[in-house]
DNA sequence: ATTCTTGCAAAGAGTTTGCATAATA
DNA sequence: TATTATGCAAACTCTTTGCAAGAAT
């Protein structure tokens, strides 16, 4: 993989920002500072930044593509309340994917968890 | 809401598969003895459907939506070797969400669960 | 010099929608 | 008769892709 300045950017736009950001709010946010970037290099480069493994996708159903620059495996929580999306880290996942894949007899290599519900801020206010 | 013939044919297609089908897999289907159905109307009563909770919506990251008739809340497994997609009901994941909603002070309404890996029938053949 | 990447625009897939007509209540 | 649903086609959103030009090795 070749060094290129637009993949720098968005690789660091990913990494400077917890909320999870879109294609296109990405796009939308270089593009002030480089006005010739183009919508199919940000795609172009979420794409092989993911295979390479700097960082990860989220996908909800019904909601277009997010990225995250938290590599651990970890569950998602989407707040009904405010609409934040916020990374849930927990052991008790691990603990579940191995007891569910020993009950069910079968492999899990990956998993994609996402909870609908009130965040923690949300719940106690 | 008023019959429809169209719906009825639809609603009774989900039900009777097991195969969590796409809108377009039923379109395909009725329209060999329904030729002037159409897709707008597929999709129209699916949403319906959904909405009033006689079938299930899934969906999988980077795939097309489908339908399940299985009403119960459940995870899903993509087996990566046959490509098939299997219900997974246990107990376990109840506990699971218990125990996160509890850990991590959060309030879980509904969630979204799928595991990618080899179903029981690959792993043991 | 060769290979990879870009910008641009067009195409693609899946889904939704506007509207006149038809069916249901 | 009033309301809801249909078929058809067009529109829409998000994403991917072909291609010639530009940048990196």
């Amino acid at each position: 993989m070749k060094y290129s300045k637009q993949r720098e950017l968005i690789l660091n736009y990913v990494l400077n920002h917890n909320d999870h950001p879109t294609a296109d709010t990405i796009y939308t946010s270089l593009k002030k500072d480089n006005p010739k970037l183009s919508l199919g290099t940000v795609y172009r480069n979420l794409i092989k930044l993911t295979e390479s493994n700097e960082i990860k996708k989220v996908s909800l159903p019904g909601e277009v593509d997010k990225f995250d620059k938290n590599l651990s495996p970890h569950a998602h929580l989407k707040c009904n309340i405010c609409g934040c999306l916020i990374d849930i880290n927990s052991l008790e996942i691990d603990n579940f994917i191995k007891s569910i894949s020993k009950e069910q007899d079968i492999k899990i290599d990956n998993f994609n968890i996402i909870f609908d519900g009130v965040c923690k801020n949300c719940k106690n206010n």
